[in-house]
RNA sequence: GCCCCCAUCGUCUAGAGGCCUAGGACAACACCCUUUCACGGUGUAGACAGCGAUUCGAAUUCGCUUGGGGGUACCA
């Protein structure tokens, strides 16, 4: 068998789309699975759509995810090039060639006269298939209209290559992840493959770079469907050999509308912005369609590579539901390691003065406030007091816990023996033990007792362990904070 | 309108005629653990869209209906 090569060909009219992230992702896993070489290509035929920022992105989007390919218009490869707009000049050779073959014809139709055959067909209650018009024009004709000033479009004989491939007007092929799918190939219009300015259409550009680029399967998303038929019939009228098709079903929004940015993130460098980890999201978007054969969810890509059965693919669509991507996440971020972390949270934390802390202090408030992440920037508000001398009281905390006599009565006595405190974690970890007992026994629950402290100290009732709280804060600035909120200055 | 695809808990899915009184994960709820929050642990609730047909037997096969998605461009 040959060797087999698949691509992934984003248009760069927008950030690399979680969806196209997908797409990337399966058609990556099967050239991993199989052996084969994952090649990217820039689909950017539409100058007016596209940018080299989005370009740009697409690159930096695919390799954060790890979804590194083999050739492509940056490493190159033996098929370049790998942008379409430097193609241009491979496209018109095949369309001479389908003219001559008589697989295609010149088409003057002015949109108007389009126009007019569409909503004949509408209110036909027909579907819209182009007339044909333009098929039999004799050279006279031609000449005639291009002596107007039109110039042609190229359009594809449809019933011709159907004629000299098929028997049956019904064609057919065998999806890798749909089975069998078919369409009446007369309810395919004459489609133009070379518009009138000459730049050449989708559908014909695809089965030209996938042709010469050797592509053997092509993996998409469903959406896609509709233009396999018609490229089917180039390939073939062409003499190509026609690779295997692959349609993934769609990701849809929670309300089952196409996922857009009123969703929330779309782009994967949205998701990467608002701290996910790139690890998590492939694991997720993996897990859309597709199930591990032993039921354990989270694993790298390398795993689920080796694991990875196309036919296996759900052909339905999927809901993009983030509950369980921040769940995966959370997972993640577990595992990371603390120097990793450390360096990943920074981003996060550029509104405090990382300065204040030593290294010792910022891994050990990292320890202690990482547990609860969901994402990477909910770091941002949950260590505001581990910075600054003072620390702002929330208003409730204030009246619900500090405000409380038995608050003050703790917060008095916990400023007069911290004091003689020696800040060590194991010292203080008995200490505060200590204290809970002696208040214990004045009828003050432990959970009051620390809460009063926690209080006093983080402005907060929820946070970091304590032990480990007290001590970054260091014994002067914990005193310091909890003689503030001493109503009665001792 | 026309054409195509899809259909198991709220969501992602396991399930390829008897293993299914339908399994797992996320979310939800309850309890436990606990110096707060969290993490973790245990448990509860929750689905084969409907109707026909085939069969001794159907979530699994077929048809229809309904619902959802996609395509109908000189966009990609």
């Amino acid at each position: 068998m040959s060797e087999v090569r698949v691509r992934i060909a984003p248009s760069p009219s927008g950030n690399l789309h979680v969806g196209t992230a997908r797409t990337a992702l399966f058609n990556y896993l099967f050239a991993k699975k199989n052996n084969g070489k994952f090649v990217l290509r820039i689909e950017d035929t539409d100058a007016e759509r596209t940018s080299q920022e989005y370009v740009d992105n697409i690159f930096d989007s695919l390799k954060a995810l790890g979804l590194n390919w083999d050739e492509g218009p940056d490493v190159g490869g033996n098929y370049g090039p790998y942008t379409q707009s430097e193609r241009f000049d491979i496209y018109p050779k095949y369309i001479q060639e389908l003219l001559d073959k008589g697989f295609a014809y010149e088409c003057f139709c002015t949109p108007e006269e389009l126009e007019a055959e569409k909503e004949e067909a509408t209110a036909n209650k027909k579907a819209y298939v182009y007339s044909k018009k333009c098929e039999n024009l004799t050279d006279e004709e031609k000449a005639k209209l291009r002596a107007e000033g039109r110039k042609p479009a190229i359009r594809f004989n449809v019933a011709k290559a159907q004629k000299a491939f098929h028997e049956s007007s019904i064609l057919k092929f065998d999806d890798l992840v749909k089975g069998e799918l078919q369409m009446d190939t007369n309810l395919i219009g004459d489609f133009v493959i070379m518009k009138s300015n000459g730049a050449p259409t989708y559908n014909y550009a695809v089965v030209i770079d996938d042709a010469l680029m050797k592509i053997t399967h092509v993996i998409r998303g469903e959406d896609h469907i509709s233009n396999t038929y018609k490229q089917i019939l180039i390939f073939e009228a062409l003499g190509f050999e026609v690779p295997r098709f692959g349609h993934l079903g769609m990701i849809l929004a929670p309300d089952r509308s196409k996922l857009s940015k009123r969703h929330g993130a779309t782009a994967v460098s949205d998701f990467v912005e608002q701290g996910y980890l790139t690890e998590a999201l492939v694991n997720f978007v993996a897990l859309l369609g597709w199930a591990p054969s032993d039921g354990e969810e989270v694993k790298p890509v390398d795993a689920i590579a080796a694991d990875f059965r196309i036919g296996e693919i759900s052909s339905s669509n999927s809901i993009f539901e983030y509950d369980k991507l921040r769940w995966m996440n959370s997972h993640y971020i577990k595992m990371l390691p603390m120097d990793t972390l450390k360096e990943m949270l920074k981003p996060y934390l550029t509104r405090y003065d990382l300065t204040e802390l030593s290294d010792e202090q910022f891994t050990k408030m990292v320890e202690i406030t990482r547990e609860p992440l969901t994402l990477l920037s909910d770091i941002t508000e949950a260590v505001p007091y581990f910075f600054g001398q003072d620390v702002e009281i929330d208003p409730e905390v204030q009246t619900e816990v500090l405000d409380l006599e038995e608050s003050q009565k703790v917060l008095n006595d916990f400023v007069e023996k911290a004091q003689t405190w020696e800040w060590t974690e194991e010292n203080l970890h008995n200490k505060l033990e200590e204290f809970r007992g002696t208040w214990k026994e004045q009828g003050i629950k432990p959970k009051a007792t620390m809460w009063a402290i926690r209080a006093a100290v983080s402005g907060r009732t929820r946070g970091a362990d304590m032990v480990g709280l007290l001590e970054v804060l260091g014994k002067e600035r914990t005193i310091h904070r909890a003689q503030k909120s001493c109503k009665v200055a001792k």
